[in-house]
RNA sequence: GGAAGGGUGGCCGAGAGGUUUAAGGCGUCGGUCUCGAAAACCGAUUUACGGGAAACCGUAACGUGGGUUCAAAUCCCACCUCUUCCGCCA
């Protein structure tokens, strides 16, 4: 959510940044309702004084026992002249609140502008990329030789896109998620294992509703919706709450399964790992001073740069352009790693600066210099595992028909240096 | 799932329709005293929205949302949540 002064004070600097990402927003609509809600609100005010002050006239009147029955019966169509103006005041209110909360955030000023994916900023690569005449097996097939997935019999339990994880693929799964824990919990990281349904909300704060609804599962007994990542529920651990400034940032590390139904998605990119309606993913979160928000940004992408390093996996650092930039992401890296047999780069993280946008929402604040402010929120996947295991298989696939282990993850196979058959 | 009892400021805790401007205490900050500190004493100590150049003024908030009333922390209803007990259960 936008803070109202920034379009109150300066509607065309915030119409000039909508425009920057492309998608049309009605922000004259906004300012209207803004209005309207204001001008409410001071009628309501001003007749809410008038009858306090009748009422403690009352009140007087009462005390030195004198005869108030005029005077209540003068109050009393105050009261119904204030129900009125009350109800619509909350329906100007909530009729702003709804198109507020389906505003996105503005882009930061170094955000360079483009229209689409095709106009992201490549800043970063790392790695050596094979050369493209070569042919790779891809990681269907490697995973079909080694079997380390099954994906007839997990659309058999429950439909496409949720994979079943077998022998060793299960045990690679389960090496990567604790590796990338435990390099954030030495980094600083607190781990935390949080709730995998989560209420309507902590999805409203973190901002995937109520825009992004029909992507979400919902649980509709209990109206409880299904993670579609521990930005969620780790992120509004502290909503409502009035941080110790001396304490950020508070960097927290996440693993949980994630949940979405890419309603209108399928088409591209759905072969095998490439896009699932549940996968595994390591996330990260940090609430920060306001002021220090983008050094904690870089940082939280060289931690996910480093996982990749250490997996011997070859990478790019993307960084968004205006049009390609999430809803309520000021700022935002994607981390791509290359799949030789696909020849894609595919994204395996996302790290983003959402400045005050979610604490805003979820109302996270701190108390600087003596006054509580909101924070600023950022979180990055370190990592997602799918596409990590998609080149992972790609890259290290040996002549010998084995797949290579990286160093760093040796010790989650008991010393193994590669998986072969079974 | 059933029963009972709770939810009040940063924290503890009183308040049971109008002298609440939420007592009292703790904590925190400032001051007096002191070489300095402690103690004692004095004072201050929520937030949001609206108006105003400012001083300041108005409104709202006692778990949440409704209702009753001229007037609600206080009465009524629903929900959330915590504690205890019972039932079920990994």
């Amino acid at each position: 959510m936008l803070d109202p002064k920034l379009y109150r004070e300066d509607p065309e600097q915030v119409r000039a940044a909508l425009l920057r990402r492309g998608k049309g927003f009605d922000l004259d609509a906004l300012l209207r309702l803004d209005q309207e809600k204001r001008a409410l609100g001071a009628e309501l005010d001003g007749l809410k004084a008038e009858r306090n002050s009748a009422s403690e006239a009352i009140a007087q009147l009462k005390r030195s026992g004198g005869d108030a029955a005029a005077a209540i019966e003068k109050t009393r169509s105050l009261g119904n002249r204030i129900k009125e103006i009350q109800d619509k005041a909350d329906a100007a209110e909530e009729n702003w609140r709804s198109l507020a909360l389906l505003c996105p955030n503005l882009p930061h000023a170094s955000v360079p502008d483009g229209k689409s994916s095709a106009d992201n900023k490549v800043v970063k690569t790392w790695g050596e990329i094979p050369s493209a005449e070569k042919s790779f097996p891809d990681h269907l097939e490697i995973g079909a030789k080694l079997k380390l997935f099954d994906f007839e019999r997990g659309a058999k339990i429950s439909g496409r896109g949720f994979p079943i994880y077998t022998g060793m693929g299960a045990r690679l799964e389960r090496a990567l998620i604790n590796f990338f824990l435990d390099f954030h919990v030495a980094s600083g990281f607190t781990e935390i294992s949080p709730p995998q349904l989560v209420s309507r909300a902590s999805m409203t704060g973190t901002g995937q509703l109520p825009k992004f609804e029909e992507d979400m599962y919902r649980c509709g007994d209990d109206d409880l919706f299904l993670v579609p990542t521990a930005e969620v529920p780790v992120t509004n651990m502290h909503a409502g709450e009035i941080l110790d400034a001396a304490s950020l940032p508070l960097s927290y590390c996440a693993y949980t399964a994630c949940f979405r139904r890419e309603a209108g998605s399928w088409g591209a990119d759905t072969r095998g790992f490439l896009r699932l309606h549940q996968f595994d993913k390591v996330e990260m979160v940090k609430f920060s001073l306001p002021e220090k928000s983008y050094g904690e940004l870089e940082k939280l992408r060289e931690q996910g740069e480093e996982l990749l390093r250490r997996l011997e996996l070859p990478y790019r650092v993307l960084e968004l352009c205006t049009g390609d930039l999430g809803f309520g992401a000021a700022k935002c890296y994607d981390l791509e790693v290359w799949a030789p047999a696909e020849k894609k780069w595919l994204e395996v993280s996302s790290c983003s600066n959402f400045e005050d946008f979610q604490a805003r929402r979820a109302d996270i604040r701190a108390k600087i210099q003596g006054k509580p402010l909101f924070v600023h929120t950022l979180n990055g996947s370190g990592l997602a595992t799918p596409r990590i295991l998609v080149a992972f298989l790609e890259n290290h696939y040996t002549e010998k028909g084995t797949v290579r282990l990286p160093t760093v993850l040796r010790p989650y196979f008991g010393g193994l240096e590669e998986i072969g058959p079974p």
